[in-house]
Formats: C-alpha cells, sequence, structure tokens
DNA sequence: TTGTCCCTGTAACAAATGTTACCCTAATTG
DNA sequence: CAATTAGGGTAACATTTGTTACAGGGACAA
C-alpha cells in the first residue's frame, strides 16, 4: 500500500494502523462513490485524483457543492459514518481516483487516541463547511454568468488541464441551469476572449 | 451556575468542568454575539434563547443560515477556535439569550478525554453541515414564495410564537431580496388566509 | 451509406425577481 | 400641536433567467 501521499499527514503509529485497517480502492472517472441515501460504513480517504460532491433534490434538479482533493475526505460523509445516517449527497468521480477506506467504527476510537485524526477530521469538517459557505455565496450573491465563470476556474485547478472535456448540458446540470441558457453566456464568453468553444471541449484562456 | 438544560448532554466529570472553567454570558435580543472577522476565543453554548447565524457579502448584503436552539453550539465558531481563523459569519440573538463561553484552547484536551464531548462536537458539526444543506436547497431549488413561507415557519419555531414582531424590511434582508417584493409575497399570502399582516406584525394561522 | 442521436447555436417568448417612484398612514420627536 | 420618520401598498418598468422550438453538423451504428 503506497501511503506517500497521506504520510506528512499522520503520526507514525496511526499510519500504521492505517495501513492494517484500510483497504485501497481505485476508482473510474464517472463512478458514483457514493449516492443519494447510501448507508455509509467506510471512511473514504483520498489518495490521488479527485471528487465531485452534489446536492440533489426530489425532482431530480442538481447543484455541484464542491470538489474533493487529496489528502481529504467528505465530511458529508463522516456524518453518516458517525450517526449511521443516510447520505444527503453525491459523490463522483471526476478523474481516475485512488482512496483508502477505512472502516466507519474507528472513528471515536481514532479521535481519542490520535492527536493527529483531530486535526484531520476537524480540520476536514472546517473545509468542508467553508466549502459549503462558498457554495451559498455563488447560487445567492452571484450572477450566472460569474458562477459560470467560477466554475470553469475550479474545474481547470481540479483536473490541472485547461481543456476541459465537457458537454454545455454537463455545466448546466452542475449550476442547477438550463443547457441554452449555458450555451448563450459561454458564447459570450468566447466572444469576449475568454474562451474557445469546440465539441466537447472548452479550452480556457488563463 | 443552572446547567440543568445541558445535564443530559454530558457525562458528570465533564459537566464539573463546564462548571469550573466556564463563564455563563446574558445577550439581549439584537446584539451580536459574534462578528464577521473576529478573532473567536471561547466556545458559545446556547442554555437558553435562540440566536440567527447569518452570511453576509462584501456589498452588506446578507442572508440567514440558521437558527442555532439551546443545547446546541455554533460549528462555523468552533472551527475558529480549532485554527485561530476568522469569523466568516455573523450571530445575533432572536430572543434574549443565554450561553456558558467555554475556553477554546479546552477543545482538544477533553476530545481526548470525554466520550461525551466528542459526542456533543462531532453531531454540532452534522447539524451544521446539514443546516447549511437545508440553506443551499431552499437557495437553489426553491421560488421565494416558498422560501418566505418557510422562513416564516421557522421563525415562529425558533420564537415559539406565532405572532411575528418584524418588518417586511428586515425579513428581506435574511432572504437576501428587496422590500417591495416581499410586501407583495406577503399581501399575496394574507389574501391566500394564511396570515395575518399589521404594522410591525405579522400573525400566521398555522 | 443512411439513419439516428447528441452537441451546439439562435430566436422568440415567458416567468420570476428586482428597481424606481410615489402615496398613505402610524409612530415618534421636538 | 406640527414636523419628521419609518413601515407598508401599489404600479410601471427593467433585468435576469428559463423555456420552447427548430436547424445544422459531427459521431457512430446498422
Amino acid at each position: 500500500m503506497n501511503l506517500e501521499a497521506i504520510k506528512p499527514i499522520f503520526e507514525t503509529n496511526l499510519l500504521a494502523e492505517i495501513e492494517k485497517k484500510g483497504t485501497i480502492r481505485e476508482v473510474k472517472k464517472g463512478d458514483v462513490l457514493v449516492d443519494l441515501g447510501e448507508q455509509i460504513k467506510f471512511i473514504p480517504l483520498i489518495i490521488k485524483g479527485s471528487v465531485k460532491v452534489v446536492r440533489e433534490d426530489e425532482n431530480g434538479d442538481g447543484l455541484l457543492l464542491y470538489f474533493v482533493d487529496y489528502g481529504n475526505t467528505c465530511a458529508m460523509t463522516l456524518n453518516c459514518c458517525m450517526k449511521n445516517t443516510k447520505s444527503e449527497i453525491r459523490a463522483v468521480c471526476e478523474i481516475d481516483t485512488t482512496l483508502i477506506m477505512i472502516p466507519s467504527n474507528l472513528m471515536d476510537l481514532w479521535l481519542s487516541q490520535y492527536k493527529t485524526w483531530r486535526v484531520f477530521i476537524l480540520s476536514n469538517f472546517q473545509n468542508r463547511l467553508n466549502e459549503l459557505l462558498k457554495a451559498i455565496d455563488s447560487v445567492t450573491f452571484m450572477k450566472l454568468d460569474e458562477r459560470l465563470e467560477r466554475y470553469l476556474n475550479e474545474k481547470v485547478l481540479s483536473q490541472k488541464n485547461n481543456i476541459l472535456k465537457i458537454t454545455h448540458l454537463e455545466i448546466a446540470t452542475d449550476l442547477n441551469s438550463s443547457r441554452v441558457v449555458i450555451s448563450r453566456l459561454l458564447k459570450k464568453m468566447e466572444k469576449n476572449g475568454s474562451l474557445l468553444l469546440g465539441r466537447n471541449t472548452i479550452q480556457m484562456n488563463s
């Protein structure tokens, strides 16, 4: 098990524990890691890749909440582990991703034993709360064109590639908008010179 | 110090610690408990009353996130305690409120020592995350009239009184809308029979 | 090759929300 | 008391976003 990526985060004893109790899982782009209403029995710790976390309402409308990168876990998932409630969100792989699955019953034990685990869990909660605040800011205070711009920039960061393989419909779904509206705005941005449109691709100029 | 309200939550040893290390604070309706950008050195634990938590952007536009009731704390504040970052939110008293202020440096120590503290902190994070999700749902998926209805209902719950002393402007501010729009919708709801409007008051019929 | 499906562009229109302006009245202040 | 201010009602209009409809071209399978 290659734990290089998380070595700086945890104390040595805990790393050994993780190696012993955790299991590696590899998931492909597009795979659904966690789905709505699912019971979660493992804490997913991302070693490599990127996962997007999405909220959905009863009509099937959706909204992208945030991306989770390596060295992190999804606090929304931690919830479920603690209380054995069902997942309120869906997690989908953005790119091929590797994670360690840690049995959720170790959560509390490790909290009492390992300082670095406490820091890890609590700062993950902090990060997720902040991400949710950013999502709220977007939806509440920004107009759609600004949200779209932010979305594209985050996508570039999360994929480490400024040529995005994505359709207008997918964007519309992530932003809870409609395809026509997104096409309209993208066209305006292209005329603006901030990007270049192609079939299934958007090349960002920044 | 009257700790009756929180007695069921914590183990006896911890209660004694809280009594020893915490200090009582009484705040009046409208008082700002935590303000944007503030450093927080105490974990506020609500014993009696209700506090509303608000997000604001750089233009002064705002949005009500959620209410915090007794037996709870504000996880957004926990963040700040942990990392000594500045507050991302403002907390304002809805009604006269009593709280215990716990020095934030005890946070980590108690996490390692007391199971009930771990449960308390983690379930508070869980609650806050869920409240934020609800806020996101409102803003993203609901139309303004539905949001207004939900807002009024929550207000009634949080104040335990179905006659609300509030102006249309205050509502507009909490919902990040404008006074004219709120008045328009309230009037429609009055014609609907779901409430009764008066100067500075709204009487809910439900 | 032909047919089908998916992606994109565009126009015309509809709905939701925000803005401005003005009025009336209750409450408060001097 | 008069004067001022705050809360609320309403109309007209602007802006943003969503919806419907349709057309053209690329990708792909039969």
